[in-house]
DNA sequence: ACCTTTTATCGTTAAATTACGATAAAGAGA
DNA sequence: TCTCTTTATCGTAATTTAACGATAAAAGGT
């Protein structure tokens, strides 16, 4: 079908999973270590640092944003994209809890 | 294409991103959440916390041991999953290190 | 040897994903 | 206004993904 099935899952799992999923492409995860090491917002000169033509970087950051792991401004002719703050507090503490509740001893 | 691209991106970005991807979605999520909180290991009744059909599962099962966050042991007629706890760590770790270098000071 | 349980694989279908070039839209400056 | 720069969107094609039922394979018990 290629239609991930939502009932069933708690918000959580989905949430978490949304996110996942968009951190699952090393173009967007390129996209997002460049932003969060950057001093001062960056706009399309992503493109630059990545072996990608400019629409497709321009699908990466559009997914980004649909998601609300980065936000962008409009900056003149260019956008200003950014880290969307509390998100990445979010996602973060999410992926936090699930690999923090793991112990090792119980493993076979 | 529906083909990533590779070349370009650095070795981390392209391991970090496979993590994520297996990630990506509510059941693989909800399959490690349940063996990382399960005391011992467990085997095919994660066919029935999830509200899919048993091929589903098994093929879930399968993504997440190929990128290595889960591996199976044979266990009699079933098979006994838990949490790959070395790669667990190693995309514990990953994770971490993309979402600390992050100054909010910087952002727009 | 036969049956039962458990899990993996096969075959299939619908939909999403990735990628690109081409084009449109938006704004700045001459 | 015209042009240039920057970015988004459109159209398209190849590939992967997600899902299921059906079937095969593996191992234990009778």
């Amino acid at each position: 079908m290629g239609l991930t099935k939502t009932v069933g899952f708690t918000k959580t799992q989905l949430e978490l999973a949304a996110f996942a999923k968009a951190l699952g492409h090393p173009a967007r995860i390129a996209i997002l270590q460049f932003l969060s090491t950057q001093k001062g917002c960056v706009c399309g000169d992503i493109v630059n640092e990545l072996p990608l033509s400019q629409s497709t970087v321009s699908q990466h950051l559009k997914e980004l944003k649909n998601v609300g792991l980065i936000k962008g401004d409009v900056e003149g002719p260019s956008i200003c994209y950014c880290i969307h703050e509390k998100n990445w507090e979010k996602v973060k503490n999410s992926l936090g809890d699930l690999f923090r509740n793991f112990d090792p001893n119980y493993c076979c």
